[in-house]
DNA sequence: CAGTAATTCGAACAAAGGTTCCAACTTAAG
DNA sequence: CTTAAGTTGGAACCTTTGTTCGAATTACTG
């Protein structure tokens, strides 16, 4: 038997591949044969314990669509959370913060799929898209997708999105109590922090991270 | 009806997620039933009708094990491709570039995974750990990941790692090129671009997208 | 307490789907 | 050519599994 795989076989990976990214359960084996234009079902059963005996899926036997792909190169299946894009976030505009209402009508449609590390234990994790460029002293450019908690408890030494008041600004930086007194640290310690009347500051959200999406 | 699912139907979501975790595929109706101590078929049936109309699950009939799960923000199951990351980027030190010697013993362990619209359609993609706060100005922090591909080949405008041979400097710019001379452009365009000689410059890879990982 | 809606139960049915078998066919080796 | 191993075709078999149904039970409401 040759090491490699037939081009039928291959063909099968691929439809099982495709066919999981379709739907999100295994197809059947007659949707194998159907799908690879094979002529029998015993033909699948045959090249299937092929590949099982390869390494390339494995098989609950008796168990129907229990095929589960195995290392497939690169690209393969895993947990991922969806996080909701609700918005953007620039200086001259209100942060938005998500409540129940929102969390209702999310639209998938625009949203950023990372692993389940990035949302760790937090609740309510919401992405928004930065525009302009006001916040380099954050390290975050023109749509870059920033992922916040919605919560207005921060520790300090946090990196929070907070909305300042009296200046009419939204703002991402490292947040330090003084009594009461708030200082504001931007990211890059090149750059001068605020301080300002803790009145003046309303707490959005908490920074969990960030990400500058291929252009 | 009320508007919350009822314990019973918490539970059945609950194991169907297990279940997802464990196998790669859905559970049958009767492995619902017993693995949530349920008495009949039919009342999984029953409920499992309740959470497709509430828009927990999305069943296809008459298919065995057709159920997917929609529920928002839980986590999910789908493609990702494994980003490995092969060293650190720092002022001081050469960019690491993967060869194939590279690729074969890849240690998977540490590796950021993304959705494939990251990758794109580039080959050759890889992650480096950036090191220390010399790359503030590509608006890149000390522990952010970038990802890259590895090519010599660039086009003006595009976000480059390269290296500059004369200051024995690894930086990451926008590059320019202008007869005989580059012109390095930081992200943040606030800062000022350096123009070197072209011979001085050696692209090790173009960059593709960043990642500020949570702390 | 009456009455209605929601839920459960058990069983049985029928379709879906994995498995098996054997003959026919193809390929590779000698 | 001969032989053996690999592959295909088609059908039948039987378990798994989704579905249905009516009655029984429980929960809720006025």
């Amino acid at each position: 038997m040759q090491q490699e795989l037939s081009e039928k076989q291959d063909r099968m990976l691929d439809f099982i591949s495709d066919f999981l990214d379709q739907h999100d359960y295994p197809p059947s084996i007659r949707q194998i044969q159907e799908g690879c234009g094979i002529s029998s079902t015993s033909v699948v059963d045959y090249n299937l314990r092929i590949l099982e005996r390869k390494g390339y899926i494995r098989r609950d036997r008796e168990v129907s669509r229990a095929i589960e792909l195995l290392h497939r190169g690169s690209p393969r299946r895993s947990r991922v959370v969806a996080v909701p894009i609700i918005g953007t976030i620039a200086a001259g505009s209100p942060i938005p913060v998500p409540d129940n209402q929102t969390w209702q009508n999310l639209d998938y449609g625009d949203s950023i799929e990372v692993t389940p590390e990035f949302v760790g234990g937090h609740r309510d994790v919401y992405g928004l898209r930065v525009k302009g460029r006001s916040m380099v002293d954050a390290l975050v450019n023109d749509g870059d997708i920033v992922i916040l908690e919605a919560t207005s408890h921060a520790e300090d030494g946090d990196m929070v999105a907070a909305w300042l008041k009296h200046e009419q600004e939204a703002t991402l930086k490292k947040i330090y109590r003084n009594g009461p007194q708030v200082r504001l640290q931007p990211a890059n310690e090149l750059m001068d922090p605020i301080e300002t009347d803790a009145s003046n500051v309303d707490v959005q959200g908490k920074f969990i991270a960030a990400v500058r999406p291929p252009s």
